[in-house]
DNA sequence: CTTGACCCTCACGTGGCGTGAGGCGTCACG
DNA sequence: CGTGACGCCTCACGCCACGTGAGGGTCAAG
């Protein structure tokens, strides 16, 4: 036997049959032979083929541009090198969108009363817990989860406490300027930013005034966190990422 | 002028009209208006919603999943957390994928072009052993076994044979508990049940005792599996379950 | 001669829009 | 009041790499 039919190539290399059709419909894998039935048989050289085609793949080539290869004309180097770059630009993208779901959760958890259910939620209790261990897997390598964890890991209820009420501090600052008349762009409207930084900046990672814009802008964006600022004092949410704004321009970021 | 038109909302946030238009079609974003001609009109509240919309797809959730979001009551921060671990999956992958494709350059640089023998030990699979077509069909795509496959992914000849190694003296553990009479209760049985694990979790995949109850079972359940304890002696196979589930009570587990 | 596993060819569905086609609305200018 | 440029509308097909049936033929075993 030295053809082989669709359901055994698809097992063998792990690929649906569906698949294998699809290859022979835009002619990047067509069998060099058919039964009388119809039956598409697949040679040792289809196989070969299809084996390159499958590494090709799973370097994400789109399926013409692995055409191209297979025909011979293209240098394979070349290919490789433009599809690393690709990957490596995507890599980029990749690891900012992480950063910038961290941001959307760190901001869910400030917004969280902190009580011990929720901690436990967030942080468990021990390895056993299945969101742990995920979030050990996961999250082990960014440095704003780690650097927050590692913090917040040791906080007690008081710690907890205590953490609630800088931020209180810093809402209440914010109220003052507020209430005071003065604009976003005032020295007290950015001190009480700055403060606001330098909360999540000393409680749980490493915020830069970049950084802070983004937070800032989230706080306005999603209903849910502008009402926490808007159930404090109506406008305050568009004031503190007006603030949060200037206090990034004072210091030049 | 307090509504505003498709293109100028285009234009403000920086989507295309087409994306509006998409966004009405499948009810995401519905204007609150329209004008005597049939236009688009976006008011205030429109433009919030849009903002988050943007937001979030920045955070590349699928929209169906935004559209839960908004309809609010849902919570944010586990389609974060899924999304990020999505996310996690997909950076773990494109790491191996770099390194795949830098050993390819490398043997494309040094060598002659890749032959796809090279390519399948350089990218692994394509014709894959037996043991790893079947055991994807039994775990799939469960952490396990994505776990256990980029450890093993990196391991060297070396590697494997100390691997083997360890699970002989494992085996010989078992045997040696068996022929000296001793029950699967006793501490030598339990004892090699726990080097079993330990062995398992260190080399392949994380598994506490509740999991290894469950391989324990396969092993006995499973014919392939049985036979290869059979083979080393008789009875082995319902001994080695024995011995793991008292190892497990044992652990309180 | 039946059974059941395998194979075939359509052909529509998926996501998130891109890209026209063909036609109406609006506005500034002449 | 007409005209041209531009913006808006609604279909509706295209993209990519297949998934998922429907409806029907083929093949080896019992």
């Amino acid at each position: 036997m030295t053809t082989w039919t669709v359901g055994q190539v698809a097992e063998l290399f792990d690929v649906t049959v569906r698949t294998l059709h699809h290859y022979d419909e835009i002619g990047l894998l067509v069998p060099s032979e058919r039964s009388r039935a119809g039956y598409r048989l697949y040679t040792d050289e289809d196989l070969t083929r299809l084996q390159q085609v499958v590494v090709y793949r799973r370097l994400e080539l789109p399926l013409d541009e692995i055409a191209t290869l297979l025909r011979g004309g293209e240098d394979a180097a070349d290919h490789l090198r433009r599809q690393r770059a690709t990957v490596m630009t995507r890599l980029d993208e990749l690891h900012e969108l992480v950063s910038a779901i961290d941001r959307a959760l760190e901001r869910e958890m400030n917004d969280q009363p902190a009580t011990p259910e929720d901690l436990k939620e967030l942080f468990g209790d021990g390895f056993t817990d299945e969101y742990e261990q995920e979030a050990q897997e996961r999250w082990g390598e960014t440095d704003a989860w780690k650097q927050s964890r590692s913090r917040t890991k040791r906080y007690t209820k008081a710690d907890w406490e205590q953490v609630k009420q800088e931020a209180d501090a810093v809402n209440v600052a914010f109220v003052a300027a507020l209430r005071s008349g003065e604009p976003a762009t005032s020295a007290a409207a950015m001190d009480a930013a700055e403060e606001h930084r330098r909360h999540i900046h000393d409680r749980f990672y490493d915020l830069d005034h970049t950084f802070h814009r983004g937070l800032a802008d989230m706080y306005v964006a999603d209903p849910r966190f502008t009402k926490t600022y808007e159930d404090i004092a109506p406008g305050l949410a568009a004031y503190v990422r007006d603030a949060i704004h200037a206090n990034a321009d004072r210091h030049g970021d």
